[in-house]
RNA sequence: GGGCCUAUAGCUCAGUUCCGGUCAGAGCGCACGCCUGAUAAGCGUGAGGUCGUUGGUUCGAUUCCAACUAGGCCCA
C-alpha cells in the first residue's frame, strides 16, 4: 500500500521558481489597478507625516545603478515608515534645465547644420527632457518604487519656474545679489562662454617666455641692497601680462637671491641651477628665503605704470617655470581665487572678440594671440625678457569651432555668502540638522565655511532667465518687486520663453524709469540661473507649494556628492530666504563600485546596468542588493555578488513557499490556536519571531537596512529552515490533518508568515506581495503594503523558554556532530533510525537531572524516538566538544522502521493488515 | 595638493562603539556527507582570517594615535 498518500505533504501555487522578470510587471499592474499609492494616501489621513523629499535626477539618459540605489533606498524608507504608522507621500522630481541637455541638442543641431533661435533651441531642450523623463519614470517604477508618478515635479514647469524666480527675487531684494567679474572659458570665435564640459584639450604651440619684474621694495636686505633686482616669472600666455596684478610664491618653498652680473634675480632655490643654465646665465646664490617671508614684496610691471605684489599660493609648483607665478586674476581660475583672497580685481582688458580694449593702448584692437609677438618684442626692448622660446602643451579648445579658447573675466551674478550673514546662519543650521552618517556634518560644514560667493549666472539658453534690466543710461541693473510679480504672472502661465523674444519695453510697465538715474532706455539681462539654484529651491517649488507636503522635509537622501550639490544649494537657498534649513535630517549613501571597489566606468569595462540585472534576475534582486550592502560606504556590485544575492533570495522564497505549502488545508477561522495554547516548540518559535521583529524594527528606524537583511536572512536560514521548520515536518506530515498539535504548528506558521512578509515588504516588495495573496483567507488588507508593521506578540519572547532551549541546543549540537559520524559510518541513514545514548559525567550531576527531565524536548529537537540518558561517561561514547562532561553514542534504533513515519516506533509488525506501520501511524489512519 | 570617508574569513556583514585585555563571530559560498515526503529543494559536519601595511602609546591593540598603501566622493 502507498502510505505516502496518507501524509499531509505541502501543496501550494506559490512556485519555487520566481521568474521575477516576468512576474514583477504583473504585480506592478496589480498595484496600479489597486491605485496603491492613492490608497496609501487615504490610509495616511490624520497620521503624522514623514516627508522624504526626492532630489531630482537629471533628465538625461537611462537610469544607472546609482539612481537605482538612491531610489530603492528612498522607497524602502517610504514603505516602512508608512507601515509603521506615518503618512509618507512621495513626490518624485526631475531636474530639467542645464548644460548637458543643451549640449546634446546643440550637437544634434550642429550635425544637421541647423542654427536656430533661442526659443527654438529651448523648445527642443524641453522635448529632450520630456523624452527622458518618460523613460526614467518607467525605469524607476520598474524598480518597484512607489510614488506619485503621475504628478512628479519638473523644474521646467511654468509654476516651478515661477517659484525659482520668486526665490531669486527674494535674494535680489534683500540686497544679497551683486554683479562682479569672474573669469570664464571664452571662445572668441563663437562669442560665447563655455562650460568645462565643452572644453576639449589639445596640443597647442605657444610662446614660452621668462620675464623679469623689477623689485621696487622689499625687506630682504640682499635684494634691497642690489643695484638692480628682479623676480623672474615664466608664462606661456604673454597676452595675459597686461593684466598682471601679482606674483605668487609658495609659502613653504625656498627662494634664492642669485647674483647675475650686476643684477640680483630671485627664483625658486631648487630650480636656480637648472634655470641659470637654461637661460645661459652664470650666477651665485647669495641667500635663500622662505616663500612666506616674501609676501608683500613689491615689483614693478615690466612696462606698465603699475605695481605687482608678491602673494602666497599653495598651488605654486616647481615642476615647471621659476617657482614664481604671474598672476592675472581676470585670466585664470587660480589667479582669480588668489585675487579674491588678496583683494585684487579680476582685471581683463579683452573684449568679446578676444581683442585688447583701449585700456591697453599699445595693443588696443589686436587679437590676443596676434599680440603675443608684440608683447614679447616690447619686453625685449624694455630689457625685461630673459628668454623666449616656443612650447607645445595641452591647451583648452572650443568643442564647437576647435579654436583655442581664452580665460577671460566677464560680468557674473553672485549671491553673497556674507551679506545678510548667510554663511554664518547656514553654518548654524548645519548643526541643527541630523547628518547620517554623522561625518556628513563635517563635510558640508567645511565646504560652506570656505566656499566663495555663489556664482548663479550662466551664459546659456536652456535655463531660467535671470530677470533683471540694465539701464542704458547709468549701466545699473535693477528689478523691483512689482516688476517681478508682473513678470511672474506670465511665467506661471506660459513659462519663461517670452523673456527671450520680447523687448524690454513690452516686459516693463509703461513709464518705467531707472531708479538710479531716471533713464528710460533698457536692456534685458541675457544670462540664465545656475541649475543648482533651480533644484536648490525645491523646498519652495515643491514642499511649500503642495498642501500635502510642507517645509521642512524630514529627510533628504542622496549620494555623498550632494554635500556639494543639492544639500548645499538647498541649504543656502532656504537659509537665505526662509532663515531655516529645508530638512531635519540628511542621509547620504556611497557610490556604486565594482567587485574590486573601483568606480564603474566605460574605460574599465566594468559597468553593469540596472536594466540588464532586471532582465536577468529581476528588480527584486536589485532591491536585495541595496539592502544587503552597507550603503554608507561605497557599494560594490559584481556578477559574483549578484549570484550570491540570488541565492539569498531563493532562501527567502523557499522558506516562504514551504510555510505556505503547509497551510494549504488551514482555515484560520476554524483552526487557529491562540499562541498561549500552543506547543512549547511553537512558543519558542514565536519567541524568536518576537525577537527578530523587535530587532528588525529597530534596524529599519536606524536606517541600518543591511542589518534588516542579515537578520531576516539568518532567521529564515537557521531558526526557521534548519531548526523549527525541519522539526515541524513530522508533526505536519504524519498526524491527522485536524490534530490539535498540527493546528498549533499551522497557526504558528501563519503567524510567522504574516509577520515575515510584512517585515520583508519594504525590501522584497514584489515577493512579499505575491506571497501575501497566497495566505489562507482571513480579514487583512489587499496589499501587504497597506498592512501595518507588526509589533511583537504579547507575551513573547518567553525568556525562560529561550534560556531553557539555549541549553538544549548546545546538547543538540553535540548529538549532531556524532550523528554526522554515524551517518558517514553507515550506522544509520537518518536521525529517526537512530538511538541516542548520552552519558553525563559525575561532576555534572545537575545537568543529568535537567536532561532527564527534558528528554522529551530533546528527542523532538534531534528528531529521534529513542534517547537514553545515563549517569557516568559512556565507555563507547565520544566526549562533547563544547560540553566535555557529555559523552554521546549513536546506535541503530531497536525495532523495525515504520514505512510511513520512518521512525523506529513500537508496534511495527503487530497488525497483519498493516505490518509495516507503527502503532501511531495506524492510530492516525484509524486502522 | 586640500576636505571628508572606507579597508575584519572567497563574498556580504556583526563585533571590539564614550571606559583598549573570553571579540575573532554570523550567514552565504566552498569541501565532505545525508536525505529524496520543501526536490533545479531540505539537513548535518568541516575547513577558511597574523581584523590593509608600518610604527607609537600600553603590562597588553583588530579595537587608541601617527604615517603609509589601496580605493571612493568633492574640490584644486
Amino acid at each position: 500500500m502507498d502510505y505516502k498518500a496518507t501524509l499531509n505533504l505541502p501543496r501550494t501555487d506559490f512556485p519555487m521558481k520566481a521568474d521575477l522578470p516576468r512576474r514583477e510587471p504583473e504585480i506592478l499592474r496589480r498595484w496600479e489597478e489597486l491605485d496603491l499609492y492613492g490608497r496609501l494616501r487615504v490610509k495616511g489621513l490624520n497620521r503624522p507625516r514623514f516627508l522624504l523629499h526626492d532630489g531630482p535626477p537629471y533628465a538625461n539618459g537611462h537610469i544607472h545603478l546609482g539612481h537605482a540605489l538612491n531610489k530603492i533606498l528612498k522607497d524602502i524608507i517610504v514603505k516602512y515608515r508608512q507601515m509603521m504608522g506615518w503618512d509618507c507621500p512621495f513626490v518624485p522630481g526631475w531636474d530639467c534645465h542645464g548644460l548637458p541637455i543643451e549640449h546634446q541638442v546643440d550637437k544634434e543641431l550642429k550635425s544637421q547644420g541647423l542654427s536656430l533661435s533661442l526659443v527654438e533651441v529651448r523648445r527642443r531642450c524641453r522635448a529632450y527632457a520630456e523624452r527622458f523623463i518618460d523613460i526614467q519614470r518607467e525605469e524607476f517604477k520598474r524598480l518597484g518604487v512607489l510614488g506619485d508618478w503621475e504628478h512628479p515635479y519638473l523644474t521646467m514647469r511654468p509654476a516651478y519656474v515661477a517659484a525659482i524666480l520668486r526665490e531669486y527675487g527674494k535674494f535680489f531684494f534683500s540686497g544679497a545679489i551683486y554683479r562682479s567679474r569672474k573669469p570664464v572659458h571664452w571662445c572668441a570665435t563663437c562669442l560665447t562662454a563655455l562650460a568645462e564640459a565643452e572644453v576639449e584639450y589639445e596640443e597647442h604651440r605657444t610662446p614660452s617666455i621668462y620675464v623679469k619684474f623689477p623689485v621696487l621694495k622689499t625687506a630682504w636686505p640682499v635684494v634691497a641692497r642690489a643695484a638692480k633686482a628682479a623676480l623672474v616669472i615664466w608664462t606661456t600666455t604673454p597676452w595675459t601680462l597686461p593684466a598682471n596684478l601679482a606674483i605668487a610664491v609658495h609659502p613653504d618653498y625656498d627662494y634664492a637671491a642669485v647674483q647675475v652680473g650686476e643684477e640680483v634675480l630671485v627664483v625658486a632655490a631648487d630650480l636656480a641651477p637648472g634655470l641659470l643654465a637654461h637661460l645661459g646665465l652664470k650666477g651665485e646664490v647669495l641667500e635663500t628665503r622662505r616663500g612666506r617671508d616674501l609676501e608683500g614684496l613689491l615689483c614693478r610691471h615690466p612696462w606698465l605704470e603699475r605695481d605687482s605684489r608678491v602673494i602666497l599660493a599653495e598651488y605654486v609648483t616647481l615642476s615647471a617655470g621659476t617657482g614664481l607665478v604671474h598672476i592675472a586674476p581676470g585670466h585664470g581660475q587660480e589667479d582669480y581665487d588668489s585675487g579674491l583672497r588678496y583683494g585684487l580685481s579680476p582685471y581683463s582688458p579683452v573684449d568679446d572678440h578676444g581683442r585688447f580694449t583701449p585700456e591697453v593702448p599699445e595693443f588696443a584692437g589686436q587679437n590676443v594671440w596676434e599680440a603675443n609677438d608684440g608683447i614679447i618684442a616690447l619686453l625685449r626692448s624694455r630689457g625685461a625678457l630673459l628668454k623666449a622660446e616656443t612650447a607645445t602643451h595641452s591647451y583648452p579648445h572650443c568643442w564647437r569651432c576647435k579654436e583655442p579658447i581664452i580665460f577671460r573675466a566677464t560680468e557674473q551674478w553672485f549671491i553673497s555668502l556674507d551679506k545678510n550673514d548667510l554663511r554664518r546662519q547656514a553654518l548654524k543650521w548645519i548643526d541643527k540638522v541630523t547628518w547620517i552618517p554623522k561625518w556628513g556634518r563635517d563635510r558640508i560644514y567645511n565646504m560652506v565655511e570656505n566656499r566663495p560667493d555663489w556664482c548663479i549666472s550662466r551664459q546659456r539658453a536652456w535655463g531660467v532667465p535671470i530677470m533683471a534690466f540694465h539701464c542704458q543710461g547709468c549701466g545699473g541693473a535693477f528689478l523691483t518687486p512689482e516688476i517681478l510679480e508682473r513678470l511672474l504672472a506670465r511665467v506661471a502661465q506660459e513659462g519663461a520663453d517670452f523673456w527671450f523674444t520680447e523687448e524690454p519695453a513690452h516686459l516693463l510697465p509703461p513709464g518705467t524709469a531707472c531708479p538710479n538715474c531716471g533713464g528710460t532706455a533698457f536692456r534685458k539681462e541675457t544670462d540664465i540661473l545656475d541649475v543648482w539654484f533651480d533644484s536648490g529651491v525645491s523646498f519652495a517649488g515643491v514642499l511649500e507649494a503642495d498642501p500635502e507636503l510642507g517645509l521642512p522635509a524630514d529627510l533628504y537622501l542622496e549620494g555623498s556628492d550632494q554635500h556639494r550639490g543639492w544639500f548645499h544649494s538647498s541649504l543656502l537657498a532656504a537659509v537665505g530666504t526662509r532663515g531655516m534649513a529645508p530638512y531635519r535630517a540628511v542621509l547620504t549613501h556611497g557610490f556604486v563600485v565594482d567587485g574590486e571597489g573601483r568606480k564603474m566606468s566605460k574605460s574599465l569595462g566594468n559597468v553593469i546596468s540596472p536594466q540588464e540585472i532586471i532582465a536577468q534576475y529581476g528588480a527584486e534582486i536589485l532591491r536585495l542588493w541595496v539592502t544587503a550592502e552597507d550603503y554608507r560606504d561605497d557599494v560594490r556590485l559584481s556578477p559574483a555578488i549578484l549570484r550570491q544575492l540570488a541565492d539569498a533570495y531563493r532562501r527567502f522564497r523557499n522558506t516562504i513557499r514551504f510555510m505556505l505549502g503547509n497551510l494549504a488545508d488551514f482555515d484560520p477561522a476554524r483552526d487557529y490556536v491562540p499562541p498561549a495554547a500552543r506547543e512549547e516548540l511553537d512558543r519558542l518559535a514565536l519567541s524568536w519571531l518576537a525577537q527578530i521583529t523587535d530587532r528588525v524594527r529597530k534596524a529599519y528606524l536606524d536606517y541600518e537596512f543591511h542589518l534588516v537583511f542579515h537578520r531576516l536572512h539568518q532567521f529564515c536560514a537557521v531558526e526557521l529552515s534548519a531548526i523549527y521548520l525541519d522539526i515541524l515536518k513530522d508533526r505536519l506530515y504524519i498526524l491527522k490533518p485536524d490534530s490539535p498539535v498540527r493546528r498549533s504548528a499551522q497557526s504558528t506558521l501563519l503567524d510567522l508568515l504574516e509577520y515575515l512578509l510584512r517585515l520583508l515588504a519594504p525590501i522584497l516588495s514584489y515577493t512579499a506581495e505575491e506571497a501575501w495573496a497566497q495566505l489562507p483567507p482571513r480579514p487583512r488588507p489587499e496589499s501587504v503594503h497597506l498592512a501595518d508593521f507588526p509589533a511583537a506578540l504579547t507575551g513573547f519572547p518567553d525568556e525562560a523558554l529561550l534560556a531553557k532551549y539555549d541549553f538544549l541546543f548546545m546538547v543538540r549540537g553535540e548529538i549532531n556532530r556524532e550523528m554526522d559520524l554515524a551517518k558517514k559510518a553507515k550506522v544509520v541513514a537518518a536521525a529517526p533510525e537512530a538511538r541516542v545514548l548520552l552519558g553525563v559525567a559525575a561532576e555534572a550531576a545537575a545537568h543529568l537531572t535537567v536532561l532527564q527531565q527534558q528528554a522529551p524536548e530533546l528527542k523532538t529537537l534531534v528528531q529521534v524516538e529513542h534517547l537514553e540518558i545515563r549517569p557516568g561517561p559512556l565507555p563507547e561514547g565520544r566526549a562533547g566538544v563544547e560540553l566535555p562532561w557529555l559523552t554521546v553514542r549513536i546506535e541503530k534504533a531497536p525495532g523495525e522502521k515504520c514505512v510511513r513515519c520512518w521512525y523506529h516506533r513500537p508496534g511495527v509488525g503487530e497488525d497483519p493488515a498493516h505490518p509495516q506501520l507503527c502503532r501511531l501511524c495506524r492510530q492516525v489512519l484509524g486502522v
